[in-house]
RNA sequence: GGGGAGAUACCUAAGUGGCCAACAGGGAUGGACUGUAAAUCCAUUGGCUCAGCCUUCAGAGGUUCGAAUCCUCUUCUCCCCA
């Protein structure tokens, strides 16, 4: 499978697609890398999956020889992104960007090589930092209003009597200018990104570049079949442990599998479709291993399985039990189960207690007024909350 | 700058003086079922020293025996006009 072959299996937009033909063509003949850019927003404080689709196709580029470009948009972070999710991000401090970018840079080295030789890692503060008010108004002046209503996002909020904030109109506008500073040949991005992506296109233009070629990703849903996002709790985080990876994946609802197997693994079309036609557990199990795999390797994929296997199917114990030590005492369990770290309340406590949720000792305990006996140091026992919350207490003086 | 509408729990959204810790739906959590899928059913969804008490309806004051509900000011949003 020639590069174009590969790229067409994760893309679901290419704006530009004979050019890029023509230009990793005379790329791989002179021996000039293309300068890939991909840039990501440090809001939060880690990638996930969804993010990784994009990085996966970047890496399939650095595998073919050409430059990744990876763009830490810290100056964009800090103004908060309007991504469609209705509610404006917060603005963050200057920290909080770093601390994210750091961790980021961290994951994605999971999945990409950053070595400086093989890839470049820039941050949009380093022009935008140096940017002041006129140079800033020169930039928006290379668009327009109308031409910004387009993006659907505002349009949406706008047909909705929600707020579209001025600053949010210069997002698409920085991310182009980006695209200049860098002087990208190609620009990745999920799906919801293509009106970003053209504005890079756009802007190059207008300075004498060759117009970058967009190329965009299908979103990858999250394991509840809507779109990943964290704000939904459905995402699976590139640093999940492996367990934890693995048991989010299987938690995937069955119509999801086929493009998760497509988006978030490398395995070929044929064998998908194999594992499809059998039985949905069984697949998954395979996509959820070899996407631990990736990550964590064959080993802890293995384990990982087999961990799930005894703590679902034959409900034994987990292997390693969060230890937590508390003051020797007589405790209400709701309060136990709250110091201990279980829930947040004991409010939550009782309402898990009464629900037949908690477990003390392997025993389901539905009276709130239990009282549990730590008096003597070294005295121990084992919560249990729902089906995966486990902390086994220890008393010490 | 002028006029109008609005801000309720995680989200949507009812409630216009006591029956309101606040209808309903979504989501979430727990339980049954199971393949930690889907579908379905049940329960829970502010906090606590929990048959009781305390704090919530954008914020600050006020009226009242009593306010999410009435009044004043403030903040924020949307719409129309300029």
């Amino acid at each position: 499978m020639n590069l174009m072959e590969e790229i067409q299996r994760y893309a679901s937009d290419i704006v530009g697609a004979e050019q890029l033909q023509k230009m990793l063509a005379s790329a791989s003949a002179e021996k000039a890398p293309l300068r890939v850019k991909f840039g990501i927003d440090p809001t939060f404080t880690d990638v996930h999956l969804g993010h990784a689709v994009p990085i996966r196709l970047l890496r399939l580029f650095q595998e073919h020889g050409h430059l990744p470009v990876l763009i830490l948009g810290d100056g964009t972070a800090r103004l908060g992104d309007p991504t469609g999710r209705n509610q404006q991000r917060p603005p963050l401090s200057q920290e909080e960007v770093e601390a994210n970018a750091t961790t980021y840079l961290q994951q994605i080295g999971q999945l990409l090589d950053l070595d400086p030789a093989r890839c470049e890692v820039r941050r949009n503060s380093e022009w935008f930092g140096r940017m002041d008010f006129f140079d800033c108004l020169q930039l928006a002046a290379r668009s327009t209003v109308a031409r910004m209503l387009e993006r659907d996002d505002f349009q949406k909020r706008m047909r909705e009597n929600l707020p579209v904030h001025l600053h949010e109109m210069l997002y698409p506008l920085m991310q182009g200018y980006d695209s200049v500073m860098v002087r990208a040949d190609v620009e990745l991005g999920g799906n919801d990104q293509l009106f970003n992506l053209h504005m890079g296109r756009q802007m190059q233009e207008r300075e004498g570049m060759r117009p970058q070629v967009c190329i965009t990703t299908p979103l990858l849903l999250g394991t509840d079949g809507r779109k990943m996002s964290k704000s939904y709790g459905n995402h699976v985080g590139l640093n999940a442990a492996a367990h934890d990876m693995y048991g989010k994946i299987m938690s995937l609802s069955d119509e999801g599998m086929e493009s998760w197997f497509a988006l978030a693994t490398r395995l070929p079309e044929e064998r998908v479709q194999e594992l499809l036609a059998g039985h949905p557990r069984q697949a998954k199990d395979i996509l959820a291993q070899t996407i631990v795999a990736e990550i964590h390797g064959e080993t802890a994929a293995k384990e990982a399985a087999e961990e799930f296997v005894r703590r679902f199917q034959k409900k034994d114990l987990p292997s390693e039990i969060p230890q937590q030590t508390l003051p020797c005492a007589r405790y209400a369990l709701p309060n136990l189960m709250k110091d201990a770290g279980l829930v947040s309340s004991t409010s939550d406590a009782r309402r898990l207690i009464q629900g037949g949720g908690v477990r003390l000792n392997q025993e389901v305990v539905k009276d709130v007024r239990l009282e549990v006996d730590l008096t003597t140091s070294g005295s121990e026992v084992l919560l249990q909350a729902g089906k995966r919350r486990f902390v086994q207490v220890r008393a010490v003086d």
